[in-house]
DNA sequence: CTTTAAAATGTAATGATTACAAAAATATAA
DNA sequence: TTATATTTTTGTAATCATTACATTTTAAAG
């Protein structure tokens, strides 16, 4: 999601919409999600979050990310990067993953694949479209040299 | 990829082409991830393999299919199944992944998606549409209880 | 052959994720 | 409020896929 800021009425809404208690450390985990732009992973999140929540387990937000996975709040992404990374669901978008450097971009794509409830009689939750190859940026510094 | 055989020659024009040596590590992985239908994770190419050829290494097999993705022969699957699954690169086509068993399903899918070189200025090599959700046979069997 | 390079092997290390039991916090009942 | 039960969080240990790396084997070149 975009670097915006995320009211605390509006991340206990989502919550509780969702069947999830909000706690402190739920409320945390679901702010940094949503308000970090760019595909956090477990291990920056946990980090990010410790100055403001000293006695914070990694295993807490291990636990809540799969909750909210569960729940359809956030996406989990799986990219080939060893670590998986999350995404809030805000609205339809693409990923492009530069093999080179890691990065990963929201693509905006609208595609009528996006709306497909079921595909060969199977009912769909989730969908995601990914392009790997090689980011602008990295193409660049190679001309460079 | 179906079920069907592929011929040793046609696995070494694929590897030479791609500037790979055909040894016959790499002959019986390749043709396994051809032959096997079902997106066949490491282990499970290794253990498959281990009878043809007793001194295989699951190294070889990790350094093999790594090589065929780099050189795009192969795809890797990132599924939230903590395994990579691999797949040939035979025509395009989307999966569906059931988050209740796990399965993989080739989903035939026509989108112009597939022929977008660059997205958003960057270089595209490879595409991937997945969907998630509860397949039509986990589906069936949660109807009878 | 002999030498050199490439490939395969096996073991050890890494690192993300999960399991699990104990502690802390919260809700419920008396 | 106090006691009790339930949920949540925490910390440590275990698991398991993947990678690093040194050694051995195989293939290629001279």
């Amino acid at each position: 999601m975009n670097g915006r800021t995320v009211s605390t009425e509006e991340l206990k809404n989502l919550l509780q919409a969702s069947g999830v208690k909000p706690s402190v450390q739920r409320l945390s985990v679901l702010r940094y999600v949503m308000e970090e732009m760019n595909h956090p992973s477990v291990d920056k999140i946990y980090h990010s979050l410790l100055p403001q929540i000293p006695t914070l387990s990694k295993t807490t937000v291990y636990n809540t990310l799969k909750q909210l996975t569960e729940k359809g709040v956030i996406s989990a992404l799986n990219i080939d990067t060893g670590e998986i990374k999350y995404d809030f669901i805000e609205h339809n978008h693409a990923h492009f993953i530069c093999t080179n450097c890691g990065q990963i971009y929201d693509i905006e794509l609208d595609s009528d694949i996006y709306q497909m409830q079921s595909v060969a009689g199977h009912q769909v939750f989730n969908t995601q479209i990914s392009f790997k190859g090689i980011c602008n940026s990295c193409k660049q510094k190679q001309k460079e040299n």
